[in-house]
DNA sequence: GGGAGCATGTAACGGGTTACATGATTGG
DNA sequence: CCAATCATGTAACCCGTTACATGCTCCC
């Protein structure tokens, strides 16, 4: 069983086109980022690799390429065994890692004034991440092929979106 | 600077009692694991020995111990390390791994009746999630010492609320 | 000319896991 | 007596990161 990073790469080359690496951490970047993980530049080539040597996903060079360029198109195993996995048992955890909240349960240590400063901060990067979730959400709209996506994507900003208020709420009971 | 778990872990010894590394898992899987993450066992015991080594914590064996037992407190040093951490810029963004959204993501592979029966299955799971914060909720009240966890909690309870929902929202979805 | 973006990787490392080893105590 | 829980760690491994190396192309 491959991990779940492994498929979400795979399941990015689903989507119909060829990808290169380079396109691939870009939209890992723009999508995958939101309810699972990002993962960095040379995990992807990494990761790429494997899926080549398990057959699931095949190479060529660019056709029109000067510059080196090499695009991934995933086969018809790669395939299948992405549906596989999308429909099979769901073995972990959903996990959330909240820094900041990781901190405020340690406000006993701190100046108050200071963790309000904190909360602040995440405030403005909670909005500013439900922006960037609406204009995903804005982009997918029109696109059959994206109806999925845009079902997580809307799934997701439900959630993003009490972090932003629950965030407004504990500043409330900081105040006080 | 070390990792946010070691933060976590040496958190974990500034609400008072002296702990076990034995304790400081069972802690970390009742609360920790709600907003950040259970480490392993054998991880706890290895951070534990690495604040040991940075004077962060003592270890002193356990008075009462026919059975070995090694228990673990914080020092002055641990506690001005942790209260500068509170403070200091948060870098890390928020990160949310939903295993599930994940799969939904790539639904257009997969039988639409299998789907469901994994999504209902994360309904229950999130259900039974926020049952069990729940009862960390009220474990906390009445005790004073527990006022940001408590907060915590009701923070991250408004998040895991938004899934539970935003999973029967997608369920309708994907009936029609 | 130079900076931003395109493009692909390798090497070294750290964070975190599973598997394994070992043994005492408590309670039904 | 036996299972569950208490209790501590080591070894091997994998996931994923940062730092680094390299070079092209587009546009100001």
């Amino acid at each position: 069983m491959l991990p779940n990073t492994a498929y979400a790469i795979l399941g990015l080359l689903t989507f119909g086109r060829e990808l290169s690496g380079y396109d691939v951490k870009k939209w890992a970047d723009a999508s995958l980022r939101f309810f699972w993980w990002a993962p960095a530049t040379s995990h992807v080539y990494r990761e790429l690799a494997r899926l080549e040597e398990l057959g699931l996903v095949t190479v060529r060079a660019a056709p029109d390429a000067q510059r080196r360029k090499r695009l991934y198109r995933i086969t018809d195993a790669g395939r299948a065994a992405a549906a596989e996995w999308v429909t099979a048992p769901v073995a972990e955890p959903v996990v959330l890692k909240h820094p900041v909240a990781l901190r405020l349960w340690l406000g006993h240590l701190g100046d108050g004034e200071q963790l309000r400063a904190v909360l602040e901060e995440h405030q403005v990067e909670a909005r500013r991440l439900l922006w960037e979730i609406d204009q995903s959400i804005v982009a997918s709209t029109d696109d059959a092929a994206l109806e999925y996506p845009r079902l997580v994507l809307e799934w997701i900003r439900t959630i993003y979106a009490a972090d932003a208020e629950a965030t407004d709420t504990a500043l409330g009971h900081l105040s006080r």
